[in-house]
DNA sequence: CGGAATCCCCGACGATACTG
DNA sequence: CAGTATCGTCGGGGATTCCG
């Protein structure tokens, strides 16, 4: 750890695990990949979460600029991916790329070369 | 959420992020990254993590087969990466990509198109 | 509808001490 | 050297209720 740049690494992973790791935050950013959603919307979407956290999850997300909160003339409020949300896809394809790839490995396949 | 394909997804990188999430992990991995260690070496080198702790990340990804503990003979273990193990380095690295630029749009960088 | 206020629980993480 | 044992804390996440 004495190596400078993986204590770096170190902290960039972290940030990015903080935002999409947790109970919530990857699913409802899954959510909202298709279209923007209502509050209620994305509360049901996401199976029963309450809405403490998901308020919660969500002023995170904005203000990590993944998302932005639009309230639209009357009582109702969308959520939308910003772009820089969106950009977050090709990673989370690589990571679920390596982790089925571990599924594998841990259920018992060989790969000692 | 009602996508299956997001929902699995979500679990895969869940599953990701369990191994390399948290506040050593990760910093197990990079420490062992160069070369095996032994419990005390990777116990000082990531700044007096207590042995309780250190044990059981360790266990934990031994069993994800990330690292193997091979005790040598006399009173002595070492730990070192598998295959499985060094193949989180170029996932990683995209993390750290994406995470850099992340830093950058929430700092304040014009983005949207 | 879209939240805010309160209260609570539990599991991760840690400090300290002890052992074969 | 390589752990175990015991105890303690702290905060994330949740249930429930109330509000404009």
């Amino acid at each position: 750890m004495r190596n400078k740049q993986k204590q770096e690494w170190l902290r960039d992973v972290q940030d990015v695990i903080d935002i999409i790791g947790g109970r919530w935050k990857g699913a409802i950013l899954a959510s909202l990949c298709d279209k923007g959603k209502r509050f209620n919307e994305l509360q049901r979407d996401l199976d029963i979460i309450t809405p403490r956290i998901l308020t919660k999850e969500l002023r995170y997300l904005e203000m990590n600029k993944l998302l932005v909160r639009e309230p639209d003339s009357g009582s109702g409020v969308t959520y939308s991916l910003t772009e820089h949300g969106k950009s977050l896809e090709p990673l989370i394809i690589s990571i679920v790329k390596w982790g089925k790839k571990h599924r594998e490995v841990v259920l018992g396949q060989p790969m000692e070369v």
